[in-house]
DNA sequence: CCATGTGGTTGTAATGTCGAACCATGTCGT
DNA sequence: ACGACATGGTTCGACATTACAACCACATGG
């Protein structure tokens, strides 16, 4: 249906603007580092271990933007290159202790935003707007 | 509930990803004009006169910004500058018959675009999930 | 063993955003 | 009425994120 998706459109738009994604030195949590470096401390945070070109994937960065922001990691001591050992082309990245702690700021930073933006939704309904969230996800990443 | 929480912020830095927000130049929808611009105009067309401190409320964004994107719309020739009525101080922006027709574009391209996801997300989920989206908005908003 | 493809890095360029300085206009208090 | 302050806009300078192209190293397949 055509009013559908213009609907979503709008919320879509909305959803974007009220998180303030725009800004590109700043998380949508107040932490003071860019979006995709955050991105990439979450993904490696997941995983213990990561391959650069998987972050590549993940991130959907192009491998240059790739390779500076994990350089940037790098430079803040969180992460760590090593030669990747079934690969001599690849690189491992691995997370430092510093890094790890990091991350976990970063995802209580998350938490705090998150956690306050859920309190308004009630209860009942959480779970229908996240299996949401998942499936629009979902949706709009099949290409 | 924390676990909650962290489902929250996977879900959404993955949708973040899977739309491709952070393409500077290009929306989510493959049109070629940032994010920004093409909110501008969205907003614009839905309603069709507004005030261009108004603009900088609903995207967001710097009063500096938001004039070089108004300065970039007009430079397309899609928005006129005009003096606001009741404040002198004030500047109120009109889309052009081309603003209109480039909003039109804009809407088709996404309509295209988030009409092919709905289309995988079954017909009977599809109220919910937008109902989830809102409300998760305004959850996210409220600040 | 050469041709081709994949993973990474660096250089270059384009672009989006903010903060500060500045101007014009409105508003409020005395 | 008049000065002090707030509001709406513009311009300028700085900074940061991204992509594309060129290049290198290693892998893979005929």
């Amino acid at each position: 249906m055509s009013s559908e998706a213009s609907e979503f459109q709008e919320a879509v738009s909305r959803f974007v603007r009220a998180l303030g994604l725009h800004q590109p030195d700043r998380t949508p949590c107040g932490v003071p580092i860019p979006t995709s470096e955050a991105h990439a401390l979450g993904e490696l945070a997941r995983r213990g271990e990561l391959r650069q070109v998987e972050l590549v994937h993940r991130l959907r960065l192009e491998k240059s933007t790739t390779s500076r922001i994990v350089t940037q990691l790098a430079r803040r001591g969180w992460v760590e290159r090593a030669p990747a050992p079934d690969d001599g082309r690849g690189v491992l990245l691995r997370l430092t202790p510093a890094g790890l702690q990091a991350a976990r700021q970063l995802a209580a930073a998350r938490q705090a935003r998150f956690g306050a933006a859920l309190d308004r939704i009630p209860a009942e309904e959480r779970q229908a707007v996240l299996r949401a969230l998942i499936l629009l996800t979902e949706a709009v990443d099949e290409p």
